[in-house]
DNA sequence: ATATAAATGCAAGTTTATTTGCGTTTAGAT
DNA sequence: ATCTAAACGCAAATAAACTTGCATTTATAT
């Protein structure tokens, strides 16, 4: 018999919530779904997703997927966010042009990976919507201030200015990459890598 | 993937070729559906937007949308391309640094209306799409030789080398607009404005 | 003006996406 | 070990997206 619900009922002032199943079987079939979401994701492009591929893929019935996720731009956002939660390796080589050369040059690697469109797709996608947009802003002023690192490390050294604003710096050096990657069919190559920098470097007065 | 059909493409050389409508009903539903797919895209974003919206607003059976832009995807980018198809106005004001501060502010006012949204939003869709993705990069190219007239006469004065790489610059430029746009919640002002301009100009040695 | 067939409208279809009801499995609590 | 309900699988229903065949309109060539 199915438990009927009392609106007379006082609200459950309890934190008697729902208990959510975070282990076993439910952890399994997260980890599949998203695992399928990324996969399809590269293949296909976000268009051309489906749920029922991805249940099909992830071997779990596509039922489950709707009720957990209930739409297609939230199940992606979501398995993307998780995917791009790994450290940014910050280089340390002892001089801030090599920082910065390693630095793009992992930026790179990583932009023309699987990972790193679905990063971008990811990105783009939550440009109209207010409540993910705060997550990838608050995602990438953490980013944003764990890069920041190299920037004080120049300064000891008396490399730059203490008084530099890095982080329009970073915008400066990151940027083309990204440019590159959604508006051309042109590699982040080597001969991009060391123009950005050593323009942005010389320009900066070093 | 399904097939592509360009409404716009040039009339191949056979004469056995169909003879395309351009003028009158076919180019007044062409318009009516255009526009009413950019407010559509505006108002909800291109995962929300649906075809029977699209045809209903623009008041147009949907089998006539179907028919002739084959798909939602396919549908947005021609509406989109079209739309940005204006010509941007290259700056002439007889100094390069002057001339890349007004391209810049374009370009930011562009990227920061709905415009310029519905074209990011384009240019992460198609990057996953063959077909599509090659339109927007001769689009992309064509804007390069464009731009390049504001290098040419800066070359006339003097104030760069002649072989300097432009399209390097530009995207050296450019990007950190859409970077920002993208990525954060900064707006894009007149301090990153002249933050690039300057770096960039006085890393190429001005 | 007339003829031709391209483009559209309309009324069906079909196929894919999403929801719902219910029985089964199982994570987490006692 | 046992109990409870959250999460799942399955089948069947509904809704939305897309297609097709045919009649009508109309842009364009003659």
């Amino acid at each position: 018999m199915k438990p009927i619900k009392n609106p007379n009922s006082k609200p459950d002032t309890n934190k008697k919530t729902p208990k959510k199943r975070l282990g076993g079987r439910s952890a399994r079939i997260r980890e599949a779904v998203f695992q399928a979401v990324l996969e399809l994701l590269n293949e296909k492009g976000y268009d051309a997703l489906s749920i029922s591929e991805v249940a099909k893929k992830a071997e779990v019935h596509e039922t489950s997927i709707y009720r957990r996720w209930e739409s297609k731009s939230n199940l992606v956002i979501q398995a993307v966010m998780e995917k791009s939660n790994q450290e940014i390796p910050i280089p340390n080589t002892g001089a801030l042009r090599m920082d910065l050369l390693e630095l793009l040059k992992y930026a790179s690697d990583y932009l023309q990976s699987a990972d790193g469109n679905s990063v971008i797709q990811m990105a783009v996608m939550t440009m109209g919507n207010e409540e993910m947009a705060l997550s990838k802003h608050s995602f990438w002023k953490e980013k944003n201030v764990h890069l920041s690192i190299i920037f004080e490390r120049a300064v000891t050294r008396g490399e730059i200015h203490a008084n530099l604003d890095w982080s329009l710096l970073i915008e400066l050096l990151l940027g083309p990459l990204y440019f590159r990657k959604i508006m051309s069919e042109k590699e982040l190559n080597e001969e991009m890598i060391t123009f950005i920098v050593d323009t942005a470097l010389h320009g900066i007065e070093i």
